[in-house]
DNA sequence: CATGAATGAGACTTCATTCAT
DNA sequence: TATGAATGAAGTCTCATTCAT
């Protein structure tokens, strides 16, 4: 299963050498956790089976993890923490707020397409643990700002903007994992988002069919 | 509106006068699901508790329900026709479909402010039934579909497009419910959703600003 | 279905003329009763289930037995009427012990053919109700006396005799009732057990291939 | 015989010792069900009666079972298994088929009276489950078709003459765990049996009497 | 640290029985 | 008597959590 990709290689510590196993079993159980909440949903995470896919013996989660509510939370932690490098990467040398945002909001949709089970897992955690708005938001946030500062967008009520960019995002990515693809889903959203936003039609269009940084052109 | 009308006001005692009680019981059984829904979202919803809540027995749930997922079932659908009242209701009179969808989100913002519980329990019983997003599409499409042949609204796909309203309303309402009231919110909200569909920013304005039909001026 | 056939138009005191509609439904619930221990036994008799069959209201069946126990007494009752009218019926004009039991046994060898859904009845009440014995056993320790003294049957127990006699035949009802009939069944049977009370292989096959009485011949 | 060594002896307690005490809950288990079985026999096996019997939580039921239908399965299993036992050791030397019949039968006969409580749980099961008569049905075929090949029984149908030798073995036991011991039970009931199946008085008598293979004469 | 058997609270469901109409 | 809604005890099963090894 894909979702095994983002993952278990690094942490921002890099405990390098010496003791490696330690930690190893630690990120197996996250990983197994977001693929039984790609399955299950948040609400379907049973630690008998968690334990089962992570390989491990039940009793072994609770050297990692003091409750069920503790694993929720650093799975939830897990996914902010990937999230955050989704985004990062994306748009690290773009200073334009709404292409940050129009960057942001396509990486997403095609992460939705390459990597389903992530993405169904994203969406139940945002469901499940409000808190996780945050981790999108803090991002979200500066963008929107830049933008608004930038003269790019013009929005009455900053939250406002923020849950409505956040769910119509989402919305997007759970049409994409639930029904299929759609041809150019990606730039599609990006531009609603972006009028949403008080872009007008044809810079909308402009931002939304620039090419994605990373890509190969 | 009569959407309030189910609700706690009488208890087992006061069954004098009328003849029809017995039938009485599915709709406090239904209405305590609401409000349990509200608290704990669907996957809260466990049956013991919504015996207690409605007043009753535990077995008295099935003489009314075969199984606990006939009971979220029927749920859904009492939340689905209360729904479809609500937007039919509001928009009798409009054939702007613009205009319509504008209503329509304006109704449900003011909703999620003067019925917080009903909000709560219709977004968590979207999450949890991808069901009854057709409720809420089949209204949807129609005025989407007005709109575009109005020549007010441009989208690229009529798919992403439901999607990305319904989601951005509903995120929108749950701001609303979440974090308390925010000035004017309902306009622009009604006001993003439009320019998401590509109505200009002056258009869009007008449109949100409206009377509501139904208002008393 | 047939098990239908033996009931509700006569009973021992024939309460004629008058008020009939009374005990009719007790009737109505001994054969739906019936019908139910064919498909599910005894242990599969619910109270509910035995109200919609008889096509009365759950509530009613208290008006006719103080509890689920009574039920099962009654209908056991009910069954060993209709019992002993096969069998009294069936050797009412025969003097020997051994032609009177293997006619009883070949006639509820051929009932097992006709009457599966009550032969399944039968059984399943055996197996539940010990008591129910007494009353098959209380005509065949007769038959056994009366052979015993004939000089045909040569047993060193009676109970073990009855026993035997009771289980061997009931055996070979069921193996009628489950796996389709047999050529000649009841005449193998009746001349099995024969052959167990010590009746002699030239003398059984004689008895056993008797005509039975009623019969066209 | 060592059928009798699962049992009661031992608490929670008295795990000093040992290593390998962890799969011995399920023999707990198993014990536990087959006591209760001669209570109230398989269809009155409550999962929590038996987890109490047992000694252990009723959680505990289901780290070795998946459900109350593989309890159900499993001593079903374990009864035949003990069952086969009984049966080869008992006639191991024996090369008449007749002779090996009457061995069994008398086998069981001894084993209702030294063992009430596990021949209660056998018919019980027998009743119950009828695949049950399968295990029994397999050994007995064999000794069926050996007399018959040698000459001693003459049955018309195999099918019938092991329902009946089945049955009627099982009502001779009933008969003794349900009103206490009779003179030479096992004898007579041996050789009703195999009169029934066509062994002349004499004959009968002779192998009926013939001394048990491993009994000290 | 790892294991996995054991625990027990709590969920869903069935069903005999009661009772107001 | 008939009705059928209501009851509540009891049963099956799940699962987070503990603990001895």
């Amino acid at each position: 299963m894909a979702t095994n990709a983002h993952s278990n290689t690094r942490k921002k510590s890099q405990l390098t050498r010496g003791h490696k196993k330690k930690a190893r079993t630690r990120q197996q159980l996250l990983d197994a956790a977001l693929r039984i909440y790609a399955r299950a949903g948040v609400g379907g995470l049973a630690l008998n089976a968690l334990a089962e896919e992570a390989g491990v013996s039940n009793g072994t989660i609770y050297n990692y993890f003091r409750s069920r509510e503790q694993v929720l939370e650093a799975v939830g932690l897990e996914l902010a923490i990937q999230l955050s490098e989704q985004i990062l990467v994306a748009s690290e040398a773009v200073d334009s707020g709404a292409e940050r945002l129009c960057i942001a909001v396509r990486t997403f949709m095609n992460k939705a397409l390459s990597d389903p089970d992530w993405t169904r897992a994203l969406i139940s955690v945002v469901r499940y643990a409000e808190g996780m708005r945050s981790a999108l938001g803090s991002y979200l946030r500066a963008d929107l700002q830049a933008g608004h500062r930038q003269g790019d967008f013009h929005y009455a009520n900053e939250e406002m903007a923020m849950s409505i960019v956040i769910s119509a995002t989402l919305g997007a990515m759970n049409l994409l994992v639930e029904q299929g693809p759609v041809e150019h889903a990606d730039r599609i959203a990006a531009k609603m988002v972006l009028q949403a936003l008080g872009v007008p039609d044809e810079q909308a269009r402009h931002i939304a069919e620039l090419p994605l940084p990373g890509a190969q052109g």
